[in-house]
RNA sequence: UCCUCAGUAGCUCAAUGGUAGAGCAUUCGGCUGUUAACCGAAGGGUUGUAGGUUCGAGUCCUACCUGAGGAGCCA
């Protein structure tokens, strides 16, 4: 630190055994009207005009604005005000006011404020007020998760992981976390990031199904609930090569259960958000009335029907290819909530997929696109159940087979009917923010060309 | 990996091939109800890097670096 570090400088405080005033979170300021209390927080911003200073309070919980006003106060505290840097910490001491003119409504007639930790004038913190590039933003991420926007999203993001382990948990599926490192690919044909594993190489999962099939055989219902990595190349506002993935899985269960539970996962999600962080949503702006449309049950569509739609609106897809974000975007514009679309052709599946017993060349999986052109949200579908079967597909994609003996054995000892999918938490957290890139979805993004911080 | 676009003050951006500028931020001064406060003044630059064309390059050309958007692949 340097010559300027307000560590140096005197606090201004009450004296040690007095009573203090409570210390309170400004989410809660309404509830102590006309109370003095103490706030923990950092300066957001300072306005002053003349003799009268607003100082802005941020505690990570909301925004409070102080009012100092030079001749209600020490000299000492006012001097001290009056030369608060951004995003210093300090812990103030006042009673609370409604005022109209103040954000949230209420405002601290400030009486006593303690410096923990001047930022120093001559490294003022990066980020102001004013607008910043993408590439500075992400540069100083650390700094920046203490906007106001950037809190509003990791808080709904942090409410959809509650959500989703609430919904499910309720249902009665028990948690059951899924290793990271791996031997081997699970499906063999995205990339995956290798890491030394002592004398040996393992690889970071791109998914924990398949130990999920293990542990749906053990308990009935269980999730995983875990990142994820994939070392693809991509580089769109969609991807990002650390994710996190939230994956049922539930044994004698069939495409049809699958579906069921997807469209209630993802209403039950929605509507949590929609019900405890409206203030959130209000703060990113997001029109909401889309989300409002959330319920079940979702338009459900076969591949078949997919491709026609996309023909019909002027593509030229073919049958048997994959749908791009584009595809994607088109479809999900036809519907008003998200859609499903189901029984895709089994060359472009995974490995595992059971085929559809009345058309074999197509597999029973199921993907759900979110509206508003946020793509795909959800993979999954019915697992293959017979032994034979899946060792043959094993072979057929040349995966190694040794890596994959434990896998089959799930067939060889009780094989039932299972399915189940996983949905990509930020992809969902960018269609219920409204947000334009996955990036600001997790705290720390890792992407192509992008590890710091 | 491929395609497209961009890189100029701490930040956001201007500047016909002809003297490198503004707003914000910072510092100093003014203001008792500010809301990205406002008003006045000051400091702040090897124009991403290396070559090249030219009397002269921020501007044109080549390569590289960094970033953004998209494609492919995927959640």
């Amino acid at each position: 630190m340097t010559e300027g570090n307000g560590a140096a400088i005197p606090a201004v405080g009450p004296e040690e055994g007095k009573d203090l005033p409570p210390v309170v979170s400004i989410e809660n300021i309404s509830r102590f009207e006309g109370q003095e209390v103490t706030v923990q927080g950092w300066l957001y911003n300072l306005r002053q005009s003349g003799k009268l200073l607003f100082p802005i309070f941020r505690d990570g919980t909301g925004l409070l604005q102080g009012i100092v006003a030079k001749k209600a106060v020490s000299p000492e505290v006012f001097a001290l005000t009056r030369e608060l840097t951004q995003e210093s910490s300090l812990i103030v001491r006042g009673t609370v006011r409604a005022d109209s003119r103040a954000v949230g409504g209420y405002e601290m007639d400030v009486t006593q404020l303690e410096l923990v930790q001047g930022v120093p004038v001559e490294e003022p913190f990066p980020i102001t007020p004013k607008e910043h590039g993408v590439e500075f933003l992400m540069h100083h991420r650390h700094l920046w998760l203490r906007s106001q926007r950037q809190n509003a999203i990791l808080r709904i993001r942090h409410e959809i992981s509650k959500a989703c382990r609430d919904y499910l948990d309720g249902e009665g599926f028990i948690l059951v976390d899924t290793p990271i490192l791996t031997p081997a690919a699970c499906e063999g044909t995205t990339t995956l990031f290798e890491t030394q594993y002592f004398d040996d190489k393992a690889f970071l999962t791109q998914s924990g199904q398949l130990y999920s099939e293990a542990t749906a055989a053990a308990f009935g219902k269980v999730y995983c609930f875990g990142p994820t990595f994939r070392a693809e190349k991509s580089k769109t506002r969609r991807h990002l090569t650390e994710f996190w993935m939230v994956e049922p899985e539930m044994a004698f269960a069939t495409l049809e259960d699958a579906m069921k539970l997807a469209e209630r996962f993802v209403t039950f999600v929605v509507q949590r958000v929609l019900a405890n962080r409206k203030r959130e949503l209000e703060t990113l702006g997001r029109d909401v009335s889309r989300l409002e449309q959330v319920e079940v049950p979702f338009p459900r569509i076969s591949y078949d029907e997919a491709v026609e739609i996309l023909r019909r609106k002027g593509s030229d897809f073919e049958w048997g290819g994959d749908f791009g974000g584009t595809d994607e975007t088109l479809l999900s514009e036809e519907f008003p909530k998200p859609v499903m679309v189901h029984r895709f052709p089994a060359a472009i599946k995974a490995f595992y997929m059971e085929p559809d017993a009345s058309r074999p060349e197509v597999v029973l999986g199921v993907d759900v696109l979110a509206p508003e052109g946020y793509g795909e949200i959800i993979g999954g579908g019915q697992r293959i159940a017979d032994r034979n079967l899946l060792h043959r597909r094993i072979q057929e994609q040349n995966l190694p087979e040794a890596s994959f003996d434990w896998y089959e054995d799930l067939r060889k000892y009780g094989s039932v009917p299972h399915a189940g999918f996983g949905m990509g938490i930020e992809r969902v957290v960018a269609w219920i923010c409204g947000l334009e890139h996955v990036r600001e979805t997790i705290a720390f993004p890792r992407m192509l060309h992008r590890m710091r911080p």
